[in-house]
DNA sequence: TTACATTATCTGTATGTACATATATTTGTA
DNA sequence: TACAAATATATGTACATACAGATAATGTAA
């Protein structure tokens, strides 16, 4: 549906302005796309976006900041979201013998199998995603790469 | 900057996927951009997003879940964002007669008056758009929409 | 008109978020 | 070495958000 509909507001100032809020639009549509898949694992986006970048690190631990770096949201608080993974057993913290101050961060089993099983549910989130095709789709994001600038 | 380097991840397992994130990563960015725009004033993204639509409607009172679909953020607790825009003086709320369920609400002088002062620093803002031409706009948003089905 | 469903909004609660500041450790430099 | 600056993370706080459920008013069908 155009964006006019979706907000109900027939005229924009000027396309930026119309780009801006369609933009803020679908981010926060995709954002409860995959709340929505995610609430039955009792995760959060962010979360998940966590367990994901640990796991993308294999067998090697990673520090905080390394994990902050990698988050599609940059300002999430980290050290707290790594509380809750790990109140959940899904990742183990130690402290670097190197450098004291640095948190050491991996996943561990459970949180692996949780990963896994997430993603066993990425048919339905893709399903959404059906409308563009595989030209579109890299014709957008590099678009979004461009409008960052 | 490719999104790529934005969250350090050289990979994505398709070109949809890829999508997902760039559109969550641009989307927060530009919510940051507003969010750093609206702090002097002490507004919130979704506060100033209501006083905006208030005063598209003129003189005319506006229900609260009138209020909530034309928002971009459709999950905000609109009865709240009124409250502390009531507190800060900016709106008025009064019961509506004819259905005394209805919450009716209008914008006062100062948050005309606000909401005027903000859209002064819109130079600022948009001065981040820039690496975008009107065409390419236009072809992003067209591609949004149509990436929402 | 009475009972039940529906609607519009509000409230309670748990959690998440943003940001300022604190703590602990390490680094750089005189 | 001593000490200030920088770094990495954690904590306090005020506020925002999501969602379930409550409350009150209205609509509807017998």
């Amino acid at each position: 549906m155009e964006i006019e509909k979706e907000i109900k507001q027939n005229k924009f100032k000027d396309e930026i302005h119309k780009l801006m809020i369609n933009q803020l639009f679908t981010g926060k549509w995709i954002t409860n796309l995959i709340a929505k898949q995610l609430k039955p694992f009792g995760l959060t986006n962010q979360q998940y976006n966590v367990l994901r970048i640990l796991r993308g690190q294999g067998n090697n631990y990673i520090s905080v900041n390394a994990i902050s770096d990698r988050m599609i949201d940059k300002m999430s608080n980290v050290s707290r979201l790594i509380d809750k993974l790990v109140d959940k057993n899904l990742v183990q913290r130690k402290v670097n013998k190197d450098d004291r101050r640095q948190a050491d961060i991996i996943i561990n089993q459970k949180g692996l199998d949780l990963v896994r099983a997430i993603e066993e549910t990425e048919g339905d989130l893709k399903s959404n995603f059906k409308s563009l095709s595989e030209e579109e789709a890299k014709q957008l994001n590099s678009l979004l790469d461009k409008l960052r600038g």
